[in-house]
DNA sequence: ATTCCTGCAAATGCTTTGCATCACT
DNA sequence: AGTGATGCAAAGCATTTGCAGGAAT
């Protein structure tokens, strides 16, 4: 049975076949707001298309990103995640990680300055050094409340 | 065979023996100003170490890491990048990557805003999340000016 | 028919882990 | 002795690639 697919418009000319997999990806990152892993986008999708590869979600979601639908996100624990281009103003967020035990939170405070110092950054990086940039990483380090509770650690070297 | 071990003072107190391999990825790095890779600390040690590990060295850098004596960078090119933490504390710079051929730039502009937005930062997010700030993190992604204009996708690592 | 897309399985590359051995306290 | 550190080999992960079958044009 064929799908609306109407997800795929912005795409018709960039790629010679709009696919019900590659609906499927895209629909899914339009409605997430999350950073989500290709692992994620396939396990998610998995209920709804049993028959789904990793290997075409992966593939997609490397199309999607060179058509710049979707951005691909250096999330600094091994693994890509991909967020729709368009959600990046709104859900733009950063990480706060615990270095004791490795949880990761997510903030959202100081979005506006943040956004306005990022977008500046980028702009006089990208003149001074000839760079095209195409994202950025930051995030906290840090020790968590129950990690720090823990008097267990030996205190770090001066 | 007996060292000097003059480079580990400041981890006596954090790990109980301070070893040779230890000592000799410390002082490399020390004496590096490049952003390393676990790769090139081996192989360059491997000269005057022909018995040092792979391993070892993942693992020396990691105890370095947690002690916060060594920077760990998240390249975007599937390979983590090492840098000694002195040389963020005597002049703050952040990083610029460029995620075809894995070169890192070191820029330093908004130093002032920056900062100012970092600290403030931490302070919201040590008191919203009971988080201890160690430190943080800023890269930008993107293509060099070299990358740029060979017009081949993903260019080979130079 | 031809071109493009797909999934499986295997391969790749970086990093981590199991384990027996060796070194230091 | 006992704990910690090391190297080798093997495992673990996320991601990529080879390939043959299948679908859309």
């Amino acid at each position: 049975m064929p799908r609306q697919f109407r997800h795929g418009q912005a795409l018709r000319g960039f790629c010679p076949r709009w696919t019900t997999p590659r609906d499927a990806v895209m629909a899914l990152l339009k409605r997430t707001t999350d950073h989500v892993s290709a692992k994620d986008v396939y396990l998610e999708l998995q209920r709804e298309f049993p028959g789904l590869g990793l290997t075409t979600v992966y593939r997609t979601l490397d199309l999607l990103n060179r058509a710049g639908v979707v951005a691909k996100i250096n999330a600094g624990d091994g693994q890509y995640r991909y967020e729709h281009s368009a959600a990046g103003e709104k859900g733009h967020h950063h990480h706060l990680i615990c270095t004791s035990c490795g949880k990761i939170l997510d903030y959202r405070d100081f979005e506006a300055e943040e956004l306005e110092l990022i977008r500046k950054t980028e702009a006089v990086l990208a003149k001074k050094f000839g760079f095209e940039i195409g994202g950025h990483n930051i995030e906290f380090l840090g020790k968590c409340e129950i990690c720090r509770s823990r008097k267990t650690d030996a205190g770090t070297p001066a």
